[in-house]
DNA sequence: CTTGACTCTAGACTATAGTCCAGAGGCTAT
DNA sequence: ATAGCCTCTGGACTATAGTCTAGAGTCAAG
């Protein structure tokens, strides 16, 4: 098996190289060895890793919680429904973020429907009006 | 008038009395006088004003936005089109990041229920071998 | 043997919105 | 006058995920 050096490994990831070098600070990806002069060396299975680690952060998954999975894909205790057990988490987290920002566009649209817009005064602005307002309550 | 210190605007918005002092950093608040000692006063006004930067917050804006639209809202030469504008550009910015989330949550939906589950090996879960596989194309 | 590309390290810097701290001084009620 | 708050300042620190820099060393090709 011949190894590959983190340049590499990066550009066939796609990934920034001092990337790399900063999820081997938080311990995601060490190189398999070092050469004589102290160059890192990958393999195979880490550019594999490498991926997972970019998939899951495409799915919304936090480094922390990166470095949770490869470690339940390594534990030979773990199980599916572990796995399982955190997507179903994750997809929970969504949840309450998608409704947060869901209400906050559709008050938004409610400010701008009742704005009377272009051409109007400050002092009619429904929106500035909304702002300025004391919460009744 | 009489003026307030800034413990009291503090507690009288709900915000801690750093962030008050944090605002004034970022020019979003300033104290209308200060005391001989140096003690930083405010007015109504202030209260308004404050108020006005927690509920945009409230709706997604960032602290420079708001800066941008306080500005808006004490030059003469700005109407409610403008002021409308700047909330249809902050919708604008919502859907996309809504859809993604959405597309996110689908994404870990449909992994989980592919997945096998408890008691299944992970050579078996296809969440962890979604993760692991080389993107085709 | 030199040029150019590659790599090494430690540490600083980015964005955002604060929060917390120490050490000093001020204000108020008893 | 003294206790017990309140406020002042500057600077450090938090989270997150990198990115960039300087200065030095290494490697391969011509």
């Amino acid at each position: 098996m011949q190894t590959i050096p983190i340049g590499k490994l990066a550009k066939l990831c796609g990934v920034n190289i001092d990337t790399v070098r900063y999820y081997e600070r938080q311990d995601l990806l060490l190189p398999i060895e070092r050469t004589a002069a102290g160059y890192r060396r990958y393999s195979n299975d880490s550019i594999k890793r490498l991926r997972f680690i970019r998939k899951a952060q495409g799915l919304g998954f936090k480094l922390s919680e990166i470095k949770g999975l490869l470690g339940l894909a390594e534990n030979d205790d773990a199980d599916c429904g572990d796995v399982r057990a955190v997507a179903s988490q994750k997809i929970a987290e969504l949840e309450p973020r998608i409704a947060d920002l869901m209400k906050i566009k559709q008050g938004l649209e409610e400010l701008a429907t009742y704005c009377p817009g272009s051409g109007k005064p400050l002092n009619e602005c429904t929106i500035l009006e909304y702002f300025y307002k004391q919460d009744t309550q």
